[in-house]
DNA sequence: ATTTTTTTTTAGCTTCGTCTAAATTTTAAA
DNA sequence: TTTAAAATTTAGACGAAGCTAAAAAAAAAT
């Protein structure tokens, strides 16, 4: 499947958007890609027809699995020609972007692996950006217990563990469930108790609840 | 001034068939960039308000200086693109091709000019082709006598020397005036008389009304 | 619990590059 | 030289990706 340079830079975007907050927003987003809150919801229809992200009117945007491939490697592709455009043809660290830019939207797995090896496989980039792995999986998708959350980090709820019912019964009240998305904000450390930032509001977890809740984040590890 | 992707790919195909056709037809253009005559058409009307080329309905195009100044940035584009993916990437001469149409239409002046300081300024491509030179200015063209051009190639009449009356009067019922294109197709021993090839029609010309028409043409050297 | 403000979506229009089908012009043939 | 065939252009349409202005929904404020 190939993708337009338009869908391209959505996902990038999005997938960058997504490491500091809860659920992309339509304004945002437009934001983000000097373009407007129309466009972006046109943009977003065609690229949930796709499959390529969740999308549910009024409320946001977040990635699936596959609009995560995607967004990886367009970011491999970037980072690679940054660190080839600073290394081999001496280009500041600050002239390289824009040219990326450009150079990330040549869709040749091929190439990009020659390129890859040709540099001696970089894992930074020049910004110091880690470089995606070749094989398009996410390398750097961590799980980790809610209570050991690095904080400010977001991501989404992709297990639960200890299902009794008084438990679940907190969980629903919380309206956290398996994808819920959410970040880490404090750690209070008189009683170990987390502050927890969702989409519209932050709520308080105890040190019991967060240990069994495991949470699914991309990391630049 | 930026041209996109698509102007690009119909100048540069103008100027490849330019070498071996005197005048390029729009089926033939439409044939070689696999689209449809119509659309050659309208893109020619685009490129002619440009001022790009020359385009008289129902007869054919020809680039102007500018349209061909546009051309061999593009070709100097691709053939440094295809140099690195062959010389640095360690793809066969066969496979370059593809890679370098998409690499050519990153427009960044200073980008390209890197990449041919690092590849160390190569005169030929892979293929053998000659790599303009980055001043954008034609190395390659050529100005000879009718009488000294190679067979085959086309090019157009830039200069008439010996403007005595009865001259002018022989090259007005030729039909060859400054800009005429045309190609040498035969040489005959004999008389040294030549072969000539234009537009519609092939005529025989004297050594002595060869030697005073000077032809300007791209050569590959 | 309304009202106001902000955010998001819809509707309709624009440009670019393409297409098909029909009309026109040029070239070739009878 | 009139007719047939081929090449070219015009007319009208489409899909992508963007925009503006108006409508609708959600969030915030009174």
């Amino acid at each position: 499947m190939n993708y337009s340079t338009s869908e391209e830079n959505y996902l990038k975007t999005i997938f960058r958007l997504q490491e500091t907050e809860a659920v992309v927003t339509t304004n945002r987003l437009a934001d983000a890609l000097k373009t407007k809150p129309a466009s972006v919801t046109d943009m977003m229809k065609k690229l949930n027809a796709k499959k390529l992200l969740h999308y549910k009117p009024y409320y946001g945007f977040s990635l699936t699995p596959a609009g995560t491939k995607i967004a990886l490697s367009v970011i491999r592709r970037h980072r690679l020609w940054e660190y080839f455009l600073a290394e081999k043809l001496h280009f500041g660290w600050d002239e390289v972007h824009g040219m990326a830019e450009q150079l990330e939207h040549i869709q040749h797995k091929k190439l990009i692996d020659r390129l890859d090896e040709f540099l001696g496989r970089p894992a930074f980039d020049p910004h110091g950006d880690p470089i995606p792995a070749s094989n398009g999986k996410i390398k750097t998708l961590q799980k980790t217990s809610l209570a050991q959350m690095p904080l400010n980090q977001y991501g989404s709820v992709c297990q639960v563990t200890n299902q009794s019912a008084e438990m679940l019964e907190l969980l629903q009240h919380k309206k956290i469930g398996i994808g819920t998305r959410l970040a880490v904000k404090k750690h209070f450390h008189f009683d170990q108790s987390l502050e927890i930032k969702m989409k519209q509001t932050t709520i308080t977890l105890s040190q019991e609840l967060a240990n069994n809740i495991f949470i699914n984040y991309e990391t630049k590890i």
